[in-house]
DNA sequence: ACAAAAGTGTTGTTACTACACCCATGG
DNA sequence: CCATGGGTGTAGTAACAACACTTTTGT
């Protein structure tokens, strides 16, 4: 309904984030093309004529990174129109999240230009990339609190303490252990496996996994 | 990065709720072209060459409906390659909240074909707007309880009666009119006025107006 | 005087916070 | 035997849920 023609192009851009030694990281690829070649960005690009957003982004991800099979939500849409030199192009953002394990084996070592960086020294980066992972830490640190969205960020089993260190990195603050402990057992967030995990220095840890790694929602509202 | 060129129309869609006699109701157009002549339909359309979704939200809302100055954000991105039958078209939701009287008075008697439906009861919608009024519906519940975004569904001043029938009605159950009182003043969302309602045929309801109508996000988080 | 909405307090229960020490293992 | 991370309980406090009657006005 606005006059004339659009020509407008359609991307998808994927912020694929991980916990990795205490850090918050995420994954970037190393532009090949003007007006950004060499630069740092998010891994996407453009839609196909009969793609979803999510479809293009799970292709997308796959092609550029080698990850498949991770949890992937939309995330928002960006739409200035000098967001992109070459030309206009709405980019629909979107949210990923994988165990720190997967992102170094499948995305880093196999791919060239292909690297996981922390979001607190991250380079220069293309486009407005640097907002979309702001957004993505933001619901990140959101969804934390009242899903069990950190299923993503661990292997299928863990000790307490890794999921602690998730939480912590996440969130940017300690916790109590006693009254972590306490909570994701009570909340039936996670369950014993009944095995310890062997081979550490120290005391072996119980090993625990998500009650569901589906989505779900936690907390009880109020009003 | 998909093959050959991209021919991708880029939309918005405005879902704009508002309370009115205890229902939850959202703000529908008549479709003037084919293929959903004389449905009804969210107003939208598409985004300018040089135009934010957002822009180009508020300006369709403003041009199909009359309102401006109406709270407005981002929804979700809608990208069902056959969401619309006359060619691909990708569409940015977003979610916009009244007053009621607003909507009534700005809309729906000064333009044609602009009438506000209950949600829970309404007529068969073009494209997939129904998906949309869900998740717009959604949306509103969730944010409900953790901002002060019902100030953009109620006047300037209004009486703790009628903020409870809003919660109550968004929120689909009825809430506790002595702990309701006191939640919404002690984490100071309402203040009162000093002022009261003259004029009904009842004990006269005591004013209040919102602490702020900018977005505030209310309630302490845990873990 | 009656109808209709406004307004108000207390109590039991649950959830949260804060806090310090012992345990099991590998080296 | 020591270094390292794993693991545990309690008590004080704050928030929440449940509950019924009185007040003020217009007609």
């Amino acid at each position: 309904m606005t006059g004339p023609h659009q020509s407008i192009r359609v991307a998808v851009d994927v912020a694929v984030l991980a916990v990795e030694a205490g850090r918050l990281c995420v994954l970037l690829v190393k532009v090949r093309r003007p007006p950004f070649a060499g630069r740092w960005a998010l891994p996407g690009g453009l839609i196909g004529q009969d793609e979803t957003t999510t479809a293009a982004a799970t292709r997308e991800l796959r092609e550029k990174t080698g990850l498949a099979d991770v949890w992937l939500e939309q995330l928002y849409t960006f739409s200035d129109p000098a967001r992109d030199p070459a030309g206009r192009c709405v980019s629909v953002a979107h949210l990923a999240l994988v165990p720190a394990r997967d992102a170094r084996l499948d995305a880093t070592t196999k791919y060239a230009g292909v690297g996981l960086f922390p979001v607190a020294e991250l380079p220069p980066l293309a486009f407005d990339h640097q907002s979309v992972v702001a957004t993505a830490v933001e619901r990140l640190q959101s969804k934390l609190e009242y899903t069990n969205i950190a299923s993503s960020l661990l292997p299928e089993t863990f000790g307490l303490g890794e999921l602690q260190q998730v939480y912590e990195t996440v969130l940017g603050r300690k916790l109590d252990p006693r009254n972590f402990r306490k909570r994701v057992v009570d909340l039936d967030l996670v369950r014993p496996t009944g095995e310890l995990r062997r081979g550490g220095a120290h005391r072996p840890a119980r090993l625990y996994r998500f009650a569901t790694r589906k989505p779900v929602i936690l907390r009880k509202l109020n009003v």
